[in-house]
DNA sequence: GGGCCATGTGAAGAAACCTCACAGAAGGCC
DNA sequence: GGCCTTCTGTGAGGTTTCTTCACATGGCCC
């Protein structure tokens, strides 16, 4: 009587991981079921809701500004439960832990994490996801997967391997994008989207193009996530510099269009080791990274610039 | 795969439930189910979980340490999805909005809304729980519940209707009240529990027997919330000072005890109405907290207390 | 001991949820 | 255009989960 009746927990957990993964089919994975539960939960919501929390085509489904709001006003809700509740006591070897972007995790590493497994199948992967700094040892980090510009200044003690270089470039939804042809001007005064975790971004981007002061654009936007980030682009709110590695699967599937391609940026993705020496599990991890960054296809338009290359 | 699977979300959100109110049977009514449903999803979600979240008979079940703390972390995380959550577009005439402290919804203001319903009933009643300042146009509220001691520097234009006095006093588990007698230099030395609500509650209470200076606790500990404090002190963590209009239900059923008795407050109850006149409704509301103020009884040992009375 | 209150529980029924299989819609490619 | 791929929508039916009802149990108070 106190609380006001919510919709189905679960169906709000299922729209959530819809919001972070863009995709029902991808969300169904992450809750182990099938694309149809998922389609039906979230479809129910709006109904309960009254409110429209998807659009678009079927194939390239984008949430509306409702749905993005609410998605980004779950994700920390849901990260609060899981923290909350206590970890079942872990069984069989202490797994190697690799503290990780989000969206990292979600877009590059965890689609990759099989190809690990099949080579390394004694070690087990706990994927912690964590935007900050961290602690290897108050932590239990093995490894930390983290995005380094020149100018991070280095505040910690510690081993550092870059494992593949960062491209990134202009993204929006092809609806925005068709309006007009796409000019480096045009791009620079639309609303802009940005991410907490990397506000470099637009500087560091436009750097490749010899613009040391971005003009200033319509408006800006900040997410907590890259992923929300990303979601924001396709549903048209504006542009945003997204990563290559994070966006590859959207731009094949036509959710995203990039006009302007993609240019080599000045951070590179690194993996992090303790001072005092890595586990053997992690240096294994370490060097598949390396192999796993080498084998990542280079976004096509990156021959063009100059100062690419690896 | 991204996400470790959780326990079954209703079965934490029965379980917050019961966290709050500390009685399944309250908690069952606040969720619109019965007190079995709460009861199984609590015992599935201990078995899952492997942990005990509740011990003692079950005339008066109490939290267990791992179960306050699972409690009180999940609180805000079912507090964010429901303000995420888009309220459904009100049907009906505008709602009273009373604004209100959670615990005195749940233990006080809730239970008894049903007299001024029945007594009003073409005026509907919107509960807003919130321990923080608020704002009478930009929250829309019509009229707030708040506890005002005599030190409290007022920043706002409004006007004070005081309808209840305060009366509070030591409280504790029976488990632990029995291990000696009480005395009032001993439970100044236990450990001490606290509401972030109202900090000044020991000093407060500490007035009332000629103590400028509290002797230091054993240990203090501070909630959030005084529903956590008082499940704290049931818990038998340690003694807190609880507001007897809180704690009236579980002195009966000997959840609590209360070996000194209660003393009179300095702080009283007020109904606060907006400085450019309230509403119709919010002055029959007023009257109606008045009058319920009036008959809500005395502590039994009050009479004891040369500075009560009202 | 009898009454009261709150929780535990067995069995049955209701509701929610999920899967399977197929359909539809959009885009890419030849 | 025709075919293929990818992703979501949906009807039917099954499975799991959750609830209820009614009664049992245990502790407390008088």
């Amino acid at each position: 009587m106190a609380r006001r009746q919510l919709p189905s927990l679960n169906a709000l957990r299922a729209f959530e991981a819809f919001g972070r993964h863009g995709r029902m089919t991808l969300a169904a994975d992450e809750l182990c079921v099938t694309h149809g539960a998922v389609s039906r939960q979230i479809r129910q919501l709006e109904e309960q809701l009254g409110v429209a929390l998807t659009e678009g085509p079927r194939s390239r489904l984008r949430m509306t500004e409702a749905g993005l709001k609410l998605a980004q006003a779950l994700s920390p809700a849901f990260d609060q439960i899981e923290a909350a509740v206590p970890q079942p006591v872990p069984v069989g070897p202490r797994p190697l832990v690799v503290s990780c972007l989000p969206t990292f995790a979600m877009k590059w590493l965890i689609p990759r994490l099989p190809s690990f497994q099949a080579a390394y199948p004694d070690i087990p992967v706990r994927v912690a996801e964590s935007n900050g700094p961290f602690d290897f040892k108050a932590d239990g980090v093995d490894l930390a997967i983290r995005m380094r510009s020149p100018d991070t200044v280095v505040t910690y003690e510690a081993e550092v391997w870059p494992f593949m270089e960062h491209y990134h470039g202009p993204i929006m939804s092809p609806e925005v994008a068709v309006a007009q042809p796409m000019s480096l001007e045009r791009i620079c005064t639309m609303p802009r989207l940005l991410t907490r975790t990397f506000l470099e971004g637009w500087s560091d981007w436009a750097r490749n193009f010899e613009l040391d002061h971005l003009p200033p654009p319509a408006s800006e936007q900040v997410f907590d996530h890259y992923f929300y980030m990303i979601e924001a682009a396709a549903a048209g709110l504006g542009v945003a510099i997204g990563p290559w590695a994070f966006v590859q699967r959207d731009l094949a599937s036509g959710r995203l269009v990039a006009p302007l391609g993609f240019t080599h940026g000045r951070a590179r993705i690194v993996a992090v080791t303790p001072p005092d020496g890595a586990t053997k599990e992690a240096l294994l991890f370490r060097d598949w990274l390396l192999e796993q960054g080498a084998s990542t296809p280079l976004p096509p338009e990156a021959s063009c610039d100059s100062r690419g290359g690896r």
